[in-house]
DNA sequence: GTCTATACTTCGATAGAC
DNA sequence: GTCTATCGAAGTATAGAC
């Protein structure tokens, strides 16, 4: 291995079609299907160019992830400062390609220790915006933060969800999950209201 | 491939420690590091007898999950079944090896169908079983059941525990967990009282 | 920027000796 | 029951031609 090798601009239009490939693969095979054969096989291109973007798979992995991360917390932004926060954020959460990436990650997590620490870092900083935007809300209306504590319901929200997405998409199994969203939903009819249609 | 190809009893001993080395990979390492060299490695002996007792990957990953969701029914049953059955299935649930078995699990599930049908189905019968339970523990506790279904419930616990352990032992992250952990012991304090040690 | 060609590694699986 | 030996497939990664 050269000290020189070459590597692909950052802007490139085939680096981003790779990492799409990459994120199609990830959510429908998982992550062990993230080779450079099948991501250059799926991009229509030959592995020896997905090399020449990335230095080493770990290098994909990482620019997907940090490429949705980016998109995740701007929609979760988005989320919080619309006109009804809570449903807005629910839905979002339970949005299965962006729960099942997430997923796939936590395993590659499990391997992979390079790519681990920029997850939980990520993870954290989602957590953290979050329960900014919660204590606003349930400030705003008028909630105990004795009996419902902001970070406690931004836990449970991100739990909840996320197990519900999981035992749909990957597992295909459903039961108790018409009465749990009916439960959560409930909650959020109380404050914000039934839904109103998106604009 | 022969069609009278030999399989080894499913009573042997070696073939237990194979299993063993198998769990012990997929917790440590995640699921791709469960290969026959490995699991073999581990378990010191050669890569040929793997396959001598497991025709396929497949049937290795299959003996390992049946084995283990069948102990963890039986250890379900006996929460139930204790003077503190909603403290002994809390505990039970946040055990961080069973969890991140379970993850590894719903991993794999996603790019090996084989195996997700059998997932699915042991998820749903522990689903059943603690939903079982849980009626019967909410009528006894006198808990108005169209307030607080027992099978919301039950996904409810299951969530919310899966996702601390996640968090904290495959990503090191913590931050909300202690509050969110007082939360859910408010509850379960309010209903049997303080955790009594075992005997 | 993209390719061909190739080195090297690891994997699943099997046949057959002991 | 366990081993040696081995095949073919697939993986990561690199050098160098175009």
């Amino acid at each position: 291995m050269s000290a020189t090798r070459r590597i692909g601009t950052e802007t490139s239009k085939t680096r981003a079609v790779l990492v799409d490939a990459a994120e199609r693969l990830m959510v429908e095979d998982g992550y062990a299907a993230v080779t450079s054969r099948r991501v250059a096989a799926m991009a229509g291109v030959k592995p020896a160019l997905v090399h020449y973007y990335f230095r080493t798979m770990d290098d994909l992995f990482l620019a997907l992830f940090r490429a949705r991360a980016e998109q995740g917390l701007e929609r979760q932004a988005r989320a919080l400062e619309s006109a009804q926060p809570l449903w807005a954020l629910w839905e979002y959460s339970r949005d299965p390609r962006g729960t099942a990436l997430t997923m796939e990650f936590i395993a590659v997590a499990n391997h992979r220790k390079a790519i681990r620490a920029e997850i939980a870092r990520s993870a954290e900083r989602f957590r953290v915006e979050q329960l900014r935007g919660f204590q606003n809300l349930l400030e705003r209306y008028g909630i105990d933060p004795d009996e419902y504590p902001a970070i406690v319901c931004t836990v449970l929200l991100s739990s909840i969800s996320r197990v519900l997405v999981i035992e749909q998409e990957t597992l295909g199994m459903s039961s108790g999950h018409e009465e749990t969203v009916a439960f959560v939903e409930r909650f959020i009819r109380r404050l914000e209201g039934d839904r109103q249609p998106l604009a």
